[in-house]
RNA sequence: GCCUCGGUAGCUCAAUGGCAGAGCGCUAGUUUCGUAAACUAGAGGUUGAGGGUUCAACUCCCUCCCGGGGCUCCA
């Protein structure tokens, strides 16, 4: 309900015919008031009996502040593009004359639904001149507020009652990941999650200079003209944030490859220059139905080990096979047994069903080349090219595609790519997508809860961990400490005065690989004793010794600990 | 988004209409200990938020927020 409320020396207004089916018989033809308050009231959709008796407390109050008896209520459809139909309307309307006629003011009001002609004379002062909000948008203004209100008071994401073996009871043990109310469905890795993000990326970092990779950064959003070229708006856009920006609108990139392909574009290629093969790790929104987010398996912001592959036809059986074979030695040190599936063509699609057929047929014959079982997933593609993908079940048996493999006709075709053939003409590269973490964050979840937070050296967040077993020691193990620490051992120190006992037991609780114990014995002979979190231990080692092996175990990436 | 279950201290959980609690962790003190939990004391709460019912609400009802499982969809 709007009102629009006016002090007034005068207001004069007559009857010239009726406006609606519904209006109201029998009125005087002229009416006359002197020194009263006005409210011009539109009745909207939704408005009910509460909030006209709101408006007419509010308008007496004002009255009362402004000493005015005469109180005249005039309905006026202009103030709303929403209103309620006019019998509802009027019905109201009514009510709030009667509601105004409880009080001590003399009530006047202008019938409904006809033709007026208006006079009114408003006085000059700051007050005689007003207008009011009820209902629909001061309702949905609350809200806002509200939500403000709950969102001050928001915390971090509750996981209490999940079992011992989901990665996020792990994160939690472990202080590897959080959850924020205020940001449903995106991560916030703490410093020990964040470890093995890291080391991840610079594993895959060292395949992908191996395989002649490069590596670029694009933005996270770009203007809707963009997502139209590349079809996301058509087939996408219910899964895309859009934000308005002045006259247009931007959208924040759920995909990396339209950016590649302006990268690919920015510059005349030749024939010899393919393949141009562009990783990166951008982050990727994608706005998922809140039913849809599950821990780190499925989340609303992700990065994944993204790259394009812009490769001539007669190239591509070469690089589809070659980047199976990255996806090989990428996931040894892991011991997944992940199953290989072909997606097939969505209805929702871009490009001629020929295009789609030769793609699909090109990762059948690599796939038996390679001999690898699959099974098939029909309608499972992309909207610009099938895939073949590789799922690894989780704790509890549920699948997650992973890595992802994807042969791309279209795209191209869309952004107009080209290089310079052989023969002088041009011709249109194709496209392979490869993710083969696949998102880092659904990967690391199922790492967690493969792994139950038994991380290898090279991804643990502490390696070592060195103990005292009383104050004795203390300096010692400073020493002992900060040699690990210059040899960029991820190293704590625990010097606290609990008992031994408790230490190791945190240590193992916290997963840690190595606890360095250190007494009086170590510390005459200048030697450590090395305990594992298997339960093994070696005493009277010396800390070179220990250091070279702990390295070469980093360095090498071993599943295995030395002890 | 839909169905369903849930949200109490930093963590794990108790209290079912009647005084908000325990263990762990944290802080302080005592203790200086040889391979999975030393002892004592203390601090720590908007019971997710808002409204309603009631003499009385963590408890019952409504709305919203966030989450678990399932459906759907994806990496």
């Amino acid at each position: 309900m709007k009102i629009l409320q006016l002090d007034v020396n005068k207001i004069e207004f007559e009857l010239i015919k009726p406006e609606l089916e519904t209006y109201e018989r029998d009125q005087p033809k002229k009416s006359e008031i002197d020194e009263a308050l006005v409210l011009f009231i539109a009745v909207e959709d939704g408005d009910n009996e509460a909030f006209g008796s709101k408006a007419v407390a509010d308008a007496i109050g004002f009255a009362g502040k402004l000493k005015r008896h005469n109180l005249v209520l005039y309905p006026f459809a202009h103030l709303s593009s929403n209103l309620e139909e006019p019998q509802r309307a009027m019905n109201l309307f009514h009510y709030m004359i009667k509601e105004a006629e409880k009080s001590k003011m003399k009530v006047f009001h202008a019938p409904f639904g006809w033709n007026k002609s208006l006079k009114v004379d408003v006085k000059g002062h700051p007050l005689a001149e007003m207008s009011r909000n009820y209902g629909a948008e001061a309702k949905e203004a609350k809200k806002v507020k509200k939500r403000a209100y709950d969102i001050s008071l928001a915390k971090k994401v509750d996981w209490a009652g999940l079992p011992d073996s989901d990665h996020r009871t792990i994160a939690e043990k472990q202080d590897l990941f959080t959850f924020q109310e205020v940001s449903p469905g995106m991560v916030y890795w703490h410093n020990n999650g964040f470890i093995i993000y890291k080391e991840l990326v610079r594993f895959i970092r060292e395949k992908l200079e191996e395989y002649g990779y490069m590596e670029v950064s694009t933005p996270i959003m770009a203007d809707t003209a963009l997502w139209h070229i590349s079809g996301h708006i058509d087939h996408y856009r219910e899964n895309m944030f859009i934000l308005e920006s002045g006259d247009h609108e931007m959208g924040l990139k759920p995909m990396n490859c339209p950016f590649s392909m302006l990268i690919f574009k920015s510059r005349k290629r030749s024939y010899r220059d393919l393949p141009q093969r562009y990783a990166e790790f951008g982050k990727l929104y994608r706005n998922e139905i809140s039913g849809a987010l599950t821990g780190l398996f499925r989340v609303r912001e992700l990065v994944q080990d993204d790259a394009h592959l812009f490769v001539r036809e007669d190239q591509m059986k070469q690089e589809l096979n070659s980047i199976l074979k990255l996806l090989e030695e990428l996931y040894k040190p892991f011991n997944f047994t992940q199953k290989s599936k072909l997606s097939t063509m969505p209805d929702s699609r871009m490009g001629s069903d020929e295009i789609w057929e030769k793609a699909t047929n090109v990762l059948k014959e690599v796939m038996k080349e390679n001999g690898m079982k699959y099974e098939l997933k029909e309608k499972e593609g992309s909207f610009y090219g099938p895939k073949i993908d590789f799922d690894i079940k989780d704790s509890m048996g549920r699948e997650w595609q992973c890595a992802t493999v994807q042969v791309d006709y279209n795209m191209p075709l869309r952004f107009g790519l080209s290089y310079v053939g052989e023969d002088g003409k041009e011709h249109s590269p194709v496209v392979l997508h490869k993710a083969l973490y696949g998102s880092l964050e659904r990967f690391i979840g199922i790492l967690i809860e493969h792994l139950q937070g038994k991380f290898p050296t090279w991804l643990a967040p502490i390696q070592v961990r060195v103990l005292t077993i009383s104050e004795k020691a203390n300096k010692y193990a400073e020493e002992v400490f900060n040699q690990l620490k210059v040899q960029h051992i991820r190293a704590e120190l625990d010097d606290s005065d609990k008992t031994l006992p408790y230490k190791i037991r945190d240590g193992q609780m916290q997963q840690v690989p190595y606890m360095i114990i250190l007494g009086e014995k170590e510390m005459e002979g200048k030697t450590i004793s090395v305990r594992s979190r298997s339960g093994k231990q070696k005493m009277g080692l010396s800390i070179d010794e220990f250091v070279s092996s702990l390295k070469s175990e980093i360095a090498e990436r071993k599943n295995e600990l030395m002890l």
